[in-house]
DNA sequence: GGTTGTTTGTTGATGTGTCATCATAAGTCG
DNA sequence: CGACTTATGATGACACATCAACAAACAACC
């Protein structure tokens, strides 16, 4: 017999669904129409204008955005077709790729990020006091750390 | 001039990112391999089942999970092949169709929720104290409203 | 050195979500 | 009534995510 959630469980937990979809509607209609960038291109190019030379190994790619490689392959390819990024073959390891973002991509990023971090401020930060942010920052990592428990097993 | 984000405001952004994320892939998968059903099946069969006749209009169906009227009906047409649900003309209006959930339906939800519920303690309830409850019933409620007055411009 | 197992990246098939468009039916107002 | 607008639902085209399978290269080991 399972403990069912109780009203104030059950509306945190919609909550927190609902409030997850509309944020990222909002923000990826917003960046796609100011940018055309989606919110994988963007989570993409971020690290990549972030390093260095601009190169990143499609490995560490996938890992520092937290995507299996089949995703990230079949994204790339697009982003590849529109310009943002081009594959170059990897010096260490021959079945490597090398992901650089293009002078386009860098273009993208730059016009897109200071629209975007307002956006996020604005629906997001800008709502939240340093009260919360504490408490948020607390109950998030206590959350994450449950969930990589449980992955583990 | 845009206002980037500071150390722990930029975690706070990529914590609940990538919580959901990671909440809605572990709550997934095991949805599915328990019972066949996906986060989408299960969010359109609880109004369902939880309707008196079991029926209930396209229309408010849509709104009650917030769909759009497209995704409801490509979804529609797919729970239908498996039986989960079915489709009836609306007496009121000619236009409408009304869902009726499936003895199969039923089956599978009533099947479904007792270990969906309790894989949403174990990940996400049970690790937050009474005012836990409270911070993040008052911060999504916040957030949410800022969010709807937001859409309405 | 050759066998075995692992890592890396790509591909094709399938399920799903979004968009634009459409047909039909209600509602509105002269 | 009749023209216009809105609401409802379905559909096809396209973008995207996941899964299984694959090829190539690396690593480990006897």
């Amino acid at each position: 017999m399972p403990r069912w959630l109780d009203e104030r469980e059950s509306r945190v937990w919609r909550a927190h669904l609902a409030l997850h979809t509309e944020l990222q509607a909002v923000l990826e209609r917003r960046l796609l129409a100011d940018s055309g960038l989606s919110l994988a291109d963007y989570a993409l190019l971020v690290p990549l204008s972030e390093s260095p030379d601009g190169v990143v190994r499609a490995r560490d790619l996938a890992a520092s955005v937290g995507w299996e490689r089949s995703r990230l392959s079949h994204h790339l390819t697009r982003m590849q077709r529109r310009g943002l990024i081009a594959r170059e073959t990897c010096p260490d390891d021959a079945r490597g790729a090398m992901v650089r973002i293009t002078p386009d991509g860098i273009s993208a990023i730059t016009a897109a990020a200071p629209t975007h971090v307002a956006d996020i401020r604005r629906t997001f930060i800008d709502h939240l006091t340093p009260a919360d942010l504490t408490a948020l920052d607390d109950i998030y990592t206590r959350l994450r750390a449950a969930l990589a428990e449980e992955s583990e097993l």
